[in-house]
DNA sequence: AAGAAATGCGACTAATTCGTCATGTTTCCC
DNA sequence: GGGAAACATGACGAATTAGTCGCATTTCTT
């Protein structure tokens, strides 16, 4: 219940020519430097506009509004999550404990860098949360982690497997970003990420016997 | 890196007269069917101070400005909170594991109610999080949790015990505030509840034979 | 080269916001 | 009753913001 109604979200125009295409780029990559150096609140379409070196007029020529810019910018960090992810889960030689270890190292390891710019996006979310994009990107990702399951509790319902497979990728998102929103050393990360391993793998073998 | 300074959040001045106090009772109440109805995003003081049929200037006269009320809000709820916890987790009587599982339950369940408040104050978070009462207010509370897990694993190293602590904490109310972001319904909560003490249970298990 | 299409500009508007202050009202206490 | 202190008011100033629009410039196409 957060913001006002949910307006569209996605992009105004497509670039055609080069020098709009780097346009784009220069926004994006100026979105993240405000987001990470004056936060969430103080994250306007003015200065984003003057750090890429661009007038406001242009940046609504690509984007339709503020949020789509936010939008923009957590669904490319999400697909760049999702692939590394994808990756390790799908090494189907290691075991399926071995693998969920490693995920949970990559994840919290990727969470912890540009932590800063992360927490500011997350304080953003309200502003983009509800549209129905953002809504669709939510729902997707489900199958690599249900697929991960039932190679990990063949034997369990499939109930048990959803519930299970839910609470492991709630809890390492969530924790994960609350974890990185205090700046962290490399080994702390290591200790930190090995708990949470342990935590799952501790779960997921009391489910295979009860 | 949210707001610009943190700005002081405590009490401007004390009611003395029955009608101000009253008055503040009358703001609190208003700020919180505020939050919950408009969301963080339109949660200003002239809303809260019509809503609650009081002026402005009246609203100014106990909060040194917005960030406060948001503040004391989210006090008011912790110390709650904390309370139910610390009664369910000082029962000697029982096993320690039953009653974490008691305390998981609890919080999930209290996490639920007013889940449209919670998450707006939430979102409001980068209001009032850098001030310095509030992380003062974030450290308290440390030591139940440290008591306890004395309790549940006594042999393991003190550095093993503040881990795990952390890590089950975190879990639970990051997870419990992920979780009561979609509306619930009484089954729903009652299983993941269990799921999650489920995983606490084995993670403590773990730690005790390795 | 010349018209068309794409791109870029930035001053400007309309709206919203926080918080103050001069002025009135109520309560307290002797 | 009367003076002081506490309390309440709400119009107002100063600041910030999102997004637009008419016009200038660059690139494409033929």
């Amino acid at each position: 219940m957060p913001d006002r109604p949910s307006p569209r979200i996605s992009s105004r125009k497509q670039p055609r020519q080069a020098r709009s295409t780097e346009l784009v780029a220069a926004i994006l990559e100026a979105a993240v430097q405000v987001l990470a150096k004056e936060g969430a609140q103080r994250f306007t379409t003015a200065r984003v506009a003057e750090k890429a070196g661009v007038s406001v007029g242009s940046v609504y020529q690509y984007f339709p509004n503020k949020a789509a810019i936010l939008f923009r910018l957590q669904s490319d960090e999400w697909r760049q999550t999702t692939g590394l992810l994808r990756a390790i889960l799908e090494d189907v030689e290691r075991p399926p404990l071995d693998r969920l270890r490693a995920l949970v190292h990559a994840f919290v390891r990727s969470e912890c860098e540009e932590a800063q710019m992360r927490t500011a996006l997350n304080d953003a979310a309200p502003l983009y949360r509800d549209a129905p994009e953002a809504k669709a990107a939510r729902v997707s990702g489900t199958d690599i982690v249900s697929a991960f399951m039932r190679e990990a509790l063949p034997e369990a319902s499939e109930e048990t497997r959803v519930l299970a497979g839910d609470l492991i990728t709630t809890t390492l998102k969530e924790v994960g970003k609350a974890f990185s929103e205090s700046p962290r050393a490399e080994a702390e990360i290591t200790v930190y990420a090995d708990a949470m391993a342990d935590m799952f793998t501790a779960y997921l073998k009391s489910l295979k016997r009860p």
